[in-house]
Formats: C-alpha cells, structure tokens, sequence
DNA sequence: CGGCCTCGAGTTCC
DNA sequence: CTCGAGGCCG
C-alpha cells in the first residue's frame, strides 16, 4: 500500500518537475507541489526501503568524500570545428556536398551554442546512473551526485521504452537572472562574487558538497547522445525529438533548414537575439541533419567534417593586466584604471578598463600581473569582471598611493566615502581636466578638443579658462600642424563660444556638485551671478533640488577669492553671467512629459532627439522611472527596455519620435 | 527612517 | 553605462 503510493507520488513529482523545467507549463501551483513532496519525504523516511534512485527526493544525495573519481565516456566527446564568416559557413557547405556527392540533398540542423559546461549523461535502463564532465574528451570527472540536483535533468527517462543503455550529451548553463541573484548573494554574505556564468556554473558542479549545487540555479539542455543500445535513431533532428518526448529539455529555438542561405541568414538573427535570451550564448553549431551522412562525412584530426561552430566575436575575452594606473579626474578624485595586453573583445580591441576605486579593485580580486576576464557592458564600455584563475606568483593586493601621482599631495579618503581625491584646489589635474570638460562638454568648442586642450597646457599657454579666451592666432601658428586656416578657425570657434548660455557656463565652472541640472536649476532659480554669488546657504537651498550638502559646497566655492577673481575675469572677457532667454524652460505640447533614449537612432544622433523633444517642452533625461513617458528605441538598446518593461513604460518607436516631433 | 528617484562624475572607442 | 550619494517624499 505506502510503497504503492510511494511510486504515485514519485511519478507525479517527476512529471510536475518536467513540465515545469523544460516544458516550462506547469500544471500544478507549488504548494500542491510542496505538499507532495513533503509527504513522500515523510513516507521514505518511515520506510527507508522504499527510496528508489530516481525519487525526487534523491536530487540531493550524501556528500562526496574524495574528489571526483575519473570516469572514460563510452563514446568520445568530440569538439567542434570553428568559423567566423558567412564566407567559412558557405565554403564549408560546400565541401560537404562535394563530398556527399551524387546530388543527394542535404538537411542541416541548428542549435544555439550555449556558453555552460558540456556534460555527458548515462542512462541505463532509463535511470540516470552516472553524469560528467566533458573534460579532455575521452576521460571526464564523475559529478553525478551534483547533477542530480539540477532540477531540469531527468532521474528516469519518460516512457516505457526506455533503451537498456544511452549516454545524453548536453550542456549545464546558469541562466543570467540566476546568476545575477547568485553574485547578490555571494556579495552580501561578503563572498567574492563569480565573474560569469560560465564559471559559475563550472564552480557549481564542482562543488564537494552537492547541498550547495543545489542552491545554485543551474539548468540544462540536451544537444545529442553518445553510445546507446536499443534506441532506433537515424538523424539528429528525430534524436532532438526523441529525446524530448523522453523528458530531456530541448532548447526551443533549434530548427532543421534546407538552405546554405538560409543558415547564413538565420545566423545573423542570432547575433541580434543573443542579448535578449536568459543565458549566454557564443556562437551557432550547425550539423549535418542525417547520420549516414554523417559517418559518410567522417572526421579530420578527430573534429567531424558534418558540423561546424559558428562564432561571433566573443563578449568576453581573457587578457593580462599588465599596470594599473590612475588617473586624477577634475574635481581630484583619484581614478585607477587597468593598463591591458590589447585583446578583442566583440569585434573591438581593448587595452584599457575603468577600474572605479580601491575597494572595487580589491573586492573583484585583482592584481597587477593577473589574467583577467574583461567584457564589454551595454555593447561598448569594457571592464573588468575579475580574475581568470589563480593570482600569479609575487603579486600583491593593489593599494592606492598615499599620495597624488600629478603634484604630489598627501591623498585623502573622507570616512565612508569609496573614491580617494587629491585635496589641492591648485592640483595641475583639476586645471587641466576642467578645461577639458569646458572645450568638450559645457562649451563644446568646434575643433577644440582634449589633444589640442593638453598640448597648450604643457606648453604653458594655456593654464586657465581666461588664457584660453585670450588665446592668439600667432601662438596657434607656433604649434606643429597648425596653418592660417586652423589657427583662424579655432580661435574663432573659441571667440563665438563665449555667447554660451549662462547655465553653461555655470556648469563649466566646475563648482563641486553642480552638473547639467543642477547648473540649470540655479541659473533659474537666481537669473544671475551676482544674486547667486550673494546667496546664503538657506537661500541656496531654496533652490530645486538642492539640499544642505550641495548648498554648502556651492557657498564654499563663491567664497573663495580665486574663484570670484576667476568669475570677474571671465565676465570682462564678454561671457554671460546672467540668465537670458535660452536658460528658460521651453512651453510647449510636450511640457510636462519625460521621455528617456536608448540605442542608436537612424536619422538623428541621440543629441538632435534630445534637442527636437526639449524644444517641444519634453524634459529628457537618462533614468527610467515610473514618472517616464516613454522609452525611444534606437537599434541594439540597453539595459532601459527591460527596465521600462519592468515599470511599465511604454517604449516608442524612431517613427513615434518622428511623430512626435513633426518631422519626417 | 527607508526607499525611490535623480543627479553627478568618470569613462572607451573610433 | 554604472555606481554612489544627495534629495525628497511618505
């Protein structure tokens, strides 16, 4: 009788584990779920006899004593051949019906390439008896007892013709969502978090204690068999469907073509797709759908002719941190940044990285001299996700000088703040690097830039603000490179810059907590700088967005006497110190909305949408929050789709910006 | 006081 | 783009 219900009960747990794993329609709510399980884990308890090696309840089975025993796969696990061209993928048809000759028609079956680890999974009389790792292909390590912790890993085969024998080639993989919560976790017990999913997946089966495994949200999906005995399969496509029909998840976006372009068209889908799936992926694998075609193909150098790994540039990409260097930025934070062995990553060569401060340098583990993984966030900015194996020998944890690199200052690092800065108001660095940010950003000089901006200063032409407004024809002419013509331009281009709004120049000013906003607010709020100059810090806190700390730093600043000689200086220069007309905000059809933009737009660059939709009254700006309007969708977006998706934002077209606007 | 939201700052590559 | 932190509201 309980053994009995004891089998109804395992069989309902397996098939609700199924559906809700790989067929992912679960067709019980958990609780029903829980309450099942709970009652077989009582009915085993009372009656040890009856556990069988397939009970659910089995998933997390006694810890490993030893490391992990050695074990030979039945049939070898091959790799694959790689190709990175549309070119590769044709030329290799090719060969293929060469080959196959006698114009027999050729079916190809592609599968994503799931970037996790490669397992090898027996079955003996449809029970899971033995699951490893790939490893050098012939000899793997024996990790059954953490795969069968992994939810959407069959224990027993569905059916009832299971063969007597069949060895299951897939790949375990942790979905990003996972392996986000994961690193969350790790941090906040203080753990070092794992640099991607990959590794994570990798540390995760190689756990001794399979308690642990089973915390970690691994997945899996199975891509082909090895040896069998009593299982008719004549392609990999009808293998794919047997295999699913027997409860092993197949990933949903595998399909069987007929055409060379067709291949090369659905690859290039895939490169689009990639960012929008659960899990990474790095590549495609196409294979030769038929069997005797596939034996008749055969192998070079033990990789099959009949299948081929297509593989994008990688996201990621291991590479030497040879120095790590800083950098003092203009308000004299100190910035240390990652000097690399030049190394391509998605299809750009990186040799530097942020590195953001001490403790992030410490907290991801690296030292100068490591190897380190390095991947490009949103599609363009590299960084440094963390070290690639072991520290090499002699290095050591990285420090932050105790004094500024550029003059020398003792450094200091305010309690609780992460970033050290250079405390000297006259620190070469914040010269230099504010009058970069008022040629680029405040004032955006045409043909001024940050090269032009550093050679003056180390030749002593150019040290402040006021001496680049006085600059002269002749002493660009000086200057190697310079004709009539670039010397007349850029000195012009500096001249009509002055008629710059006064927000901006508030903003170039580099006062202490004042940015794009902020500097908008106050040329608002006080319509000029004389008023603003008088301000109290109660009256500056009158102002928008402006609390006690900022108001603070900004009396600070219009105290010192430098700063009022610099003001004096640059207002006898003919800059503008008072609000005008541009500095008022714009009524119009779109006051009051809030869009954000996100990607790459086609027939505007991301300023021109900016400035089309603030003209019409719109505030643009970079967040997305539940006060946004609306998302505008360039090409290859970030992370703000999901985010808008999440609070419910609309997300809008380039057309409906058009619309918007009134251009087309 | 806690939890959004917004802003500032620094940044890479071509 | 991402992080950190100030501001603001409930």
């Amino acid at each position: 009788m309980t053994s009995s219900r004891a089998a109804e009960l395992r069989n309902l747990l397996n098939r609700w584990l199924h559906e809700y794993h790989v067929l992912d329609e679960p067709s019980v709510d958990d609780a029903t779920y829980d309450h099942a399980y709970d009652e077989l884990v009582e009915l085993e308890r009372e009656h040890p006899e009856l556990v069988t090696p397939d009970s659910p309840t089995q998933r997390v089975g006694a810890p490993a004593s030893a490391r992990f025993q050695k074990v030979s796969h039945l049939t070898a696990m091959g790799s694959l051949e790689k190709v990175t061209t549309e070119e590769a993928i044709e030329k290799w048809a090719d060969d293929v019906r060469k080959r196959l000759g006698d114009g027999a028609s050729v079916a190809y079956v592609l599968e994503p390439k799931i970037d996790g680890l490669a397992i090898n999974l027996t079955y003996e009389e449809g029970v899971l008896a033995r699951g490893a790792t790939r490893g050098d292909g012939e000899v793997g390590e024996d990790v059954t007892i953490n795969l069968r912790t992994i939810p959407a890993i069959p224990l027993r085969m569905l059916g009832s013709d299971a063969p007597r024998l069949i060895e299951v080639r897939g790949e375990v993989y942790m979905p990003l969502a996972g392996f986000r919560l994961l690193n969350e976790r790790l941090v906040g017990e203080g753990k070092k978090p794992t640099p991607n999913p990959r590794n994570a997946a990798a540390g995760s089966l190689r756990q001794k204690n399979p308690s642990i495994t089973a915390q970690r949200p691994l997945s899996f999906w199975a891509y082909g068999v090895g040896a069998h005995e009593g299982a008719e399969l004549t392609s990999h496509w009808q293998t794919l469907q047997w295999l699913r029909e027997h409860g092993f998840p197949i990933n949903p976006f595998v399909e069987r073509l007929e055409t060379v372009e067709e291949i090369a068209e659905r690859c290039r889908a895939w490169e689009r797709r990639r960012t929008e799936l659960d899990y990474e992926i790095d590549g495609i694998v196409i294979k030769v759908d038929d069997y005797a075609q596939q034996e008749r193909l055969g192998a070079l150098h033990q990789r099959p002719r009949w299948a081929r790994a297509f593989k994008w540039a990688p996201m990621t990409a291991t590479t030497r941190l040879e120095k790590i260097l800083i950098r003092v930025g203009r308000t004299g934070a100190l910035n240390p940044w990652a000097l690399l062995e030049p190394v391509e990553v998605g299809g750009v060569t990186i040799s530097r990285a942020t590195l953001h401060n001490e403790e992030d340098i410490n907290r991801k583990d690296i030292r100068e001299g490591d190897d380190v993984i390095v991947q490009r966030a949103g599609d363009v900015i590299p960084q440094i996700v963390g070290p690639a194996g072991r520290h090499k020998r002699g290095t050591k944890p990285f420090k932050m000088p105790s004094h500024c690199p550029l003059c020398g200052v003792e450094v200091v690092k305010p309690e609780g703040e992460a970033m050290h800065r250079c405390p000297n108001r006259a620190c070469p660095s914040r010269g230099l690097e504010s009058l970069i940010n008022w040629v680029q950003a405040a004032a955006d000089i045409d043909g001024v830039g940050e090269q032009l901006v550093r050679r003056l200063w180390e030749l002593g032409l150019v040290r402040s603000l006021p001496e680049l407004y006085r600059l002269t024809k002749e002493q660009l002419l000086e200057l190697d490179g310079f004709g009539e013509t670039s010397a007349t331009n850029a000195v012009n281009s500096i001249a009509v810059s002055k008629a710059i709004p006064f927000r901006r120049v508030l903003f170039g000013l580099n006062i202490p907590d004042v940015g794009w906003v902020t500097a908008q607010n106050l040329a608002r709020h006080f319509g000029s700088v004389d008023r603003l100059a008088a301000a109290t810090q109660e009256e500056i806190m009158e102002c928008e967005g402006i609390g006690p700390e900022r108001a603070e730093a900004i009396a600070e600043w219009f105290a010192d006497d430098d700063n009022e000689r610099l003001v004096a200086e640059l207002r006898s220069l003919g800059l503008r110190f008072e609000a005008g007309e541009e500095d008022r905000p714009v009524e119009g059809p779109l006051t009051g909305k809030q869009y954000v933009v996100t990607g790459t737009l086609v027939s505007f660059s991301r300023e021109q949408a900016r400035e089309a939709l603030e003209a019409l009254g719109a505030k643009v700006s970079d967040n997305v929050s539940k006060k946004t309007t609306g998302v505008i969708v360039g090409e290859s977006p970030g992370s703000k789709v999901a985010k808008a998706e999440k609070a419910g934002v609309p997300l809008l077209t380039e057309d409906d910006l058009k619309a918007l606007v009134g251009e087309l």
